[in-house]
DNA sequence: TTCCATGGTTGACTTGGATCAATCCAACGT
DNA sequence: ACGTTGGATTGATCCAAGTCAACCATGGAA
């Protein structure tokens, strides 16, 4: 008898056996900088995979926190939400980054994660993290510097909205899209938008009309062709240009 | 004969002796949750104390990351800079925080850190708090809270930045000062701001002139005394209830 | 094939905060 | 005591982005 389709969410979350020392990923993601022997350490811990389907909780703001999460394909998004019922896009992640690194702190989540499409990820139980970054330097660095990332990646969200205006938030996250994408062996040129134009208008500011508006500038401006999702980059130094206009 | 007054920046910079296990701050800084034993091992590593006076870099952004730096007194801003010349200051920090995190992972500072009256800072050798975290399974994992704690701040600013209306942002960051400022045995209710009104509009994404306009709203409204950088919460109620009045 | 539902675009109008500019105030050095 | 200087306040005006509203496009479901 065939393998029964999956019929709900709780049983599309399978789990599958993964490693690390076979991904493609790993230059990119936790690996980074490790022995083939340490390698090896590391698939012990990070032993099961996970798939979501498109608009899946991979976790939500409030649960306790026990393992970070590295993706392995897909796309999420990160949001807080407020008391009074305002919330924000905090992050877009892609294969190969860190979710979950806020929950450290309170031992508690602090954001929800969201699959923005199928995507698959690994945990990574946080103590066994801990105990084996004691013993491999490498990693104990490698993980210090991810996070640091993360701080400075947030700075530079911060600047972005404390100081830029709408055109040029956006020519930013295109052009931060565009060296993800590149980073992981994608045109850097042309992509698909997982996310909605609200998401993109909560992530960086803006209303969903204003962002619409501003692609509209840019197609109008030769900067990039628009279809829907479909980006095309069509004047990579434009958009740059752009972005920096500001004194 | 006397000992001679500092003439200048590098001189005041002078090193002391210092022992966290007699600090004060143990137990909202580095220290905490360490047993005694532990703690005498941390001395060690946090061996040097440095002055400085207002105005002062502790470092600047582009240099070298070797150290990571506890506030034993007094009060910083750090800020980022664009390329363009625009600059956003990224968060104020007080006694028993720490400073430089956003270095680790390029080994160079992503900031400026400017003292913003005299104060005297501890030094942490990055790598012998690493190696020293190898060892001590608390302070490693107290390390890796402070580091998510700091995500966890940055992604309420971003929300801050991203959702609130100026009169919201303001009364935000007067509840987090105050919070703080309890935190350390102070008054929650009355204290001194040691930034500009320029310095705080940067941090809130806001002109000065709006800064100045929203105080001497919240005066008018009852919600606080101001008198230039001397600040009296008189209703703390009346403040959350502002920053939380949006759907 | 048609009908929804969801997401995207565009237009008209409003508004919160920026900008420009004139004082005002307090601290400090001489 | 006086002038200087950096910071703060306040007013008048302007504009970028928000709001409200109509309409269009796409992709499922029936």
């Amino acid at each position: 008898m065939a393998q029964t389709l999956p019929l709900n969410q709780d049983i599309t979350l399978s789990v599958i056996k993964t490693a690390c020392s076979g991904c493609n990923l790993r230059e990119l993601c936790l690996p980074y900088g490790l022995s083939l022997e340490e390698l090896e350490r590391l698939d012990d811990l990070v032993s099961t995979r996970r798939r979501l389907k498109r608009g899946d909780h991979l976790y939500r703001a409030g649960e306790p926190f026990d393992a970070i999460y590295a993706i392995r394909s897909g796309f999420f998004k990160t949001d807080v939400l407020l008391e009074d019922g305002r919330d924000q896009v905090t992050g877009f992640q892609m294969a190969g980054e860190l979710l979950g690194l806020d929950g450290i702190s309170s031992e508690h989540h602090t954001c929800n994660a969201i699959a923005l499409e199928d995507s698959e990820i690994c945990s990574i139980p946080f103590d066994r993290l801990e105990s084996l970054s004691r013993e491999i330097h490498a990693l104990q660095n490698h993980f210090h510097k991810v996070m640091s990332r993360e701080i400075v990646r947030d700075h530079g969200v911060m600047m972005l909205l404390g100081t830029m205006r709408a055109e040029e938030r956006l020519a930013a996250f295109l052009l931060n899209l565009s060296q993800r994408f590149t980073a992981r062996g994608f045109s850097h040129a042309e992509f698909n938008l997982r996310m909605t134009r609200e998401e993109i208008g909560s992530y960086l500011g803006l209303k969903l009309e204003t962002v619409s508006r501003a692609f509209s500038r840019f197609q109008e401006e030769g900067y990039v062709a628009v279809q829907q999702k479909h980006i095309r980059i069509l004047d990579v130094g434009g958009l740059r240009a752009l972005m920096n206009h500001r004194a």
